[in-house]
DNA sequence: CAGTTAAAGCAACTCTATTTGCATTAGACT
DNA sequence: AGTCTAATGCAAATAGAGTTGCTTTAACTG
C-alpha cells in the first residue's frame, strides 16, 4: 500500500530548474497582469518551458497558483520572540503587511481566495500556525489563537485583497492596538 | 464627444429577461463548480442565452462576476436600528454571515476576490457604508467606521473565503463582542 | 401604432488553451 | 559507468473560448 507519499523520483537538475523558472515566471505574470488574465501557455513561454510539462506537473492553474500561493512566505522563516506578546504580534503583523505590499504577493493572495474553500487549499494555514505559537507563548495574556485571526490577519488580509491602498506601515500597529486596547464601551 | 455614459436605451421586456437568467445561471454554476471552472459559453447555454449576448453587455467574465457579487446583498434592504449601537452591529453581522453561509454568496466573493484591486471593483464598498451609518448614529461610542470593517468584516469576509467551515451563528455574536469587550491586557 | 434602432440571435471564423502519443533527455540507483 | 525510467520536449490533434458581420426581434419614442 502506499498511504506513505508516492515520492517524487527526481528532484533535483532538470526538474528542479523548471520548477523554478515556472514559478518565476508565474509570479513575474501574475503581478503583470493579474490572475484572470494569466495562461498556462503564457507561463511556459515566460519560463522557457513547455506547457505540457506544467499541465502534468500541476494539472491546472489554479492547482499552481495555489501552491505558490501558499509557500511564498518562507515557512521556516524565524519569528519575531521579543518576549513580550504585543511586541512579537507587532513584528510579525509588520511583516505580514510588508509581504502582501508587494504586487506580487497580493496578486498571488487573490488567486489564492478564488480557489480556496474548494479544496484544502488555504493559502494562509501557516498564518494560523504561527499565531498559536505566538499566543501559546504567553497564555497569561488571554488571547486566543482566533481571536489573532480575527482581528490581526484577518483585516490585513481584508485590506490587501479589497483596499490594497488603505495599507500603510501603520496598519500593524493600529490594528495590534485596537487588539490589546479597545477600551469597553457602553 | 461621449464622455456622458453611453446610457442604457432598452432596459425592459426581453433586455431584463436575459439579464435576469444569465444572473440566475451565473449564481447557479458559480455554485456548483466554482469560480475557475466557469465560462461563458456554459453561462450562455444554461440561461438559454447567445454567448454573444454576454460577451456584448459585459466584455467578459470577472466583470460579470463582480457585478452580481456587488449587487447581491440589496444595498437598499433595511438595516437594523435598535438604538443600541451594539445591537445594530450584532443584527448586521449576522445577517453578513447567514448571507455568505450560502456557497453561491461565498463562490460570488471568492470570485470577486480574484478581480479585486484591480479595478475599482471592491464588491464589499456597501458594507463600509453600512458601517458608517451605523456609527454616524453612535458617536458617542467612538469606535470608527474603520474599526467596524477591520474587527467585524474583515474576519467575516476572511473566514467565508479562506474558511468557511469554520463559521456558525455564534460568530456574529462573537466578533461583536470582541469588538466592544477586548479588555485592556498588560 | 408606426418608425427607429438598441439589443439579441445566428453563423462562420479565429485564436488559443488543453490533450495525447511518441521521442528525447537526464536523474537516481546499483 | 550503465540501466531504468521519470520528467521534459515536441508536434499534431482537439476543443472550446472569444470575435465579427450580418440578420432579426422588439423596446422605447413621438
Amino acid at each position: 500500500m502506499e498511504t506513505t507519499a508516492p515520492a517524487a523520483k527526481r528532484t533535483g537538475g532538470r526538474s528542479a530548474l523548471v520548477l523554478g523558472a515556472v514559478k518565476r515566471a508565474t509570479e513575474e505574470l501574475i503581478e503583470e497582469k493579474g490572475r484572470e488574465r494569466l495562461t498556462v501557455p503564457m507561463i511556459a513561454e515566460r519560463a522557457g518551458v513547455n506547457p505540457t510539462s506544467i499541465y502534468r506537473r500541476w494539472g491546472d492553474l489554479p492547482t499552481l497558483i495555489n501552491e505558490i500561493a501558499t509557500y511564498r512566505l518562507d515557512p521556516a522563516r524565524p519569528l519575531p520572540e521579543t518576549g513580550a506578546l504585543r511586541d512579537d504580534l507587532t513584528g510579525w503583523a509588520r511583516e505580514i503587511v510588508e509581504h502582501y505590499s508587494t504586487p506580487v504577493n497580493a496578486a498571488l493572495l487573490r488567486g489564492g481566495a478564488s480557489v480556496a474553500g474548494e479544496r484544502e487549499s488555504d493559502c494562509l494555514r501557516n498564518r494560523r500556525a504561527e499565531a498559536t505559537i505566538f499566543v501559546g507563548r504567553h497564555p497569561e495574556a488571554g488571547i486566543t489563537p482566533d481571536q489573532v485571526i480575527d482581528h490581526l490577519v484577518a483585516p490585513i488580509i481584508y485590506r490587501v485583497i479589497f483596499l490594497p491602498w488603505s495599507l500603510d506601515d501603520t496598519t500593524a500597529e493600529r490594528l495590534v492596538s485596537d487588539l490589546f486596547d479597545l477600551p469597553s464601551r457602553a
